[in-house]
DNA sequence: TAGAACGTTTGAAATATATTAAATATTGAG
DNA sequence: CTCAATATTTAATATATTTCAAACGTTCTA
């Protein structure tokens, strides 16, 4: 491969890497991804520590995590004994996979915390002065208000599977 | 303000604040937010210190970072000097603005990184071997698909405008 | 206009996270 | 099977982030 081809990938990797980083994904795990991406041949753990400049450590961490997103598979070469990666770039699909996977944990444990918020106030109820009416029909109405906001933004989520892509 | 009734928000601002931090947002912004959210009466900074437990310049620093988002305002409160607070509780509408923001400038960081991959691609091509030609080939696709991938993005994003909430 | 009551900034300390080099475990070619 | 080539784990180090206390600046009141 000529120098320039590398160069070129390797600025990639710096520049579109730095948007990776900034939307809190792991930078190395963006690195590898993006390496990968713009590679044509699959490439060794060995070569990706050589390209990026990091721990032999390091790169197998996170290479692992990629391969847990399904955001590159490992390839088997013939009279090798290295694993060597490639991308897998239908990129969209893994992130709205990952998103979606990520919010619907939020949303769950979300729905706890409600519904312990709900029981707080039945038992705040009980001890029924004039003064704890009024605060808990606050309550009441606030955790309504985030119980709204979760439903539409679940909605919302939903609707990315009729998002014509 | 009975203790119980204490006791339910600031129950409120430890497990909600969890699932803002795991999302990337600043802990005690969050802690903040949902505060004042679950509050009847505008705080001062000097209540929210306490209630949280945490340093008054670190609740100036994020009160303020929360009044840029447009989530909190401030309360002018007669015969007291001090700042009060209340929240913004269109809670969704603060999100989506902010999502969107924030996609928007990254977004234009990438058309700025495309454009250079470009450019580079062709003056690859100017030393026209025949190498050169079936490595640009391939560089120009996935560039290509990497705008395309914005360009479904944007579309997405833009989307939400037509989202009955 | 001085002093008190605030809010903000700052620089240092504590904490959390990322990174590495080296030790350990695993694997597959011979 | 064995051993050398790889991959993974770990424990320490470096780096970045969070947090605080104290200094500073501002504003209102008397």
């Amino acid at each position: 491969m000529t120098n320039c081809q590398e160069d070129f990938i390797d600025t990639l990797v710096d520049d579109l890497s730095n948007i990776v980083a900034s939307l809190g994904i792991n930078r190395v795990a963006g690195q590898l991804y993006i390496l990968l991406f713009f590679s044509q041949e699959p490439l060794s753990l060995d070569e990706m520590t050589k390209r990026l400049k990091i721990s032999k450590g390091h790169v197998s961490t996170n290479i692992r995590a990629l391969e847990r997103w399904n955001a590159v598979r490992k390839i088997w070469v013939k009279g090798s004994r290295k694993d060597y990666y490639e991308a897998n770039c239908d990129t969209l699909k893994i992130i709205l996979i990952q998103l979606k996977l990520g919010l619907n944990q939020r949303f769950d444990e979300l729905d706890k915390i409600i519904n312990n918020g709900k029981n707080k106030i039945e038992s705040i109820k009980k001890n029924n002065t004039q003064e704890s009416i009024e605060v808990t029909l606050d309550f009441e109405k606030k955790i309504k208000q985030v119980e709204k906001m979760e439903k539409e933004l679940r909605r919302l989520l939903d609707a990315l599977k009729f998002f014509p892509f």
